[in-house]
DNA sequence: GTAAATTTATTTGTAGACAAACAATAAATT
DNA sequence: AATTTATTGTTTGTCTACAAATAAATTTAC
């Protein structure tokens, strides 16, 4: 009967990494103003053209409810627009606009940065080793 | 120039993998009503005998007012309890009561099912390799 | 063609997570 | 001893995250 250490635990280290790297996240994009999520979200719409708010939550890992307040954050700093779909009552179909498209531009380079500083402890070949098996569990 | 991929980068990948964590996690303890959060303090209380609530907070890895409110809500569902700290005017001293104290020593062995199925994807040797890794994100 | 099932989106409620500002106490400095 | 600095804990506000309930529109099944 081994003691059961919190600090061993793959949810306790997760929770960590996570809030690490959350941290690096806040501090590149503080300028901007963006939260991981809504940064996923500006990201998934540029790829999608327009895109359902459902589908949208689907693409940035996101349930409906969690959805619903990012969009609308985002509709109200106009980083984004929505027309009605002509084809189903229920839909909005949501774009970039041209402030969010610009925004989009501006912190990609950003992100990538964020990403590489996020990994910066391990090694070009933990790195990858690293991603092949995070990708398993997620 | 390569296209930036939101599914490859580290951030989103730890997000969905802890929400896959956090979904195993709720549905193995969904019975006591614990969150990973007031698991690990519980967790953490036990270990440490006596402890205020800054330090069961940095122990968990939670800011203050974070901690302040799992504190709370634990202690309104009597699995905690606190004196104050003769030294130290500012300090209360928490510990498990022993309601608390029957719940950590039940919930442990499912918190390690927890953990087992949260790796459930990776091989014997693949989950030590990512653990190791994952040590150094956190 | 209508009833049932599914999908889309919203609302309400609970719980982390953290920034910023604050009050109270304690420790360190001079 | 008095002042400064640090620590402890609380409060307010914003945001993510999700469950559960609801309403409306669409699809599927019969």
């Amino acid at each position: 009967m081994v003691k059961y250490k919190l600090e061993d635990q793959v949810g306790h280290l997760m929770r960590r990494a996570n809030q690490r790297h959350a941290a690096i996240f806040f501090e590149g994009l503080n300028d901007q103003q963006l939260t991981p999520t809504q940064f996923a979200v500006l990201v998934k719409i540029g790829d999608e053209e327009e895109v359902s708010q459902n589908r949208l939550g689907r693409l940035a890992a996101m349930d409906p409810a969690t959805a619903q307040g990012v969009v609308k954050r985002l509709k109200e700093r106009a980083l984004i627009d929505a027309r009605p779909d002509p084809d189903d009552g229920r839909r909005s179909l949501w774009r970039l606009s041209e402030t969010g498209e610009a925004l989009v531009a501006a912190t990609v380079p950003i992100a990538e940065q964020i990403t590489e500083k996020t990994l910066e402890p391990l090694s070009k070949r933990e790195r990858s080793t690293f991603l092949a098996l995070l990708r398993k569990l997620a």
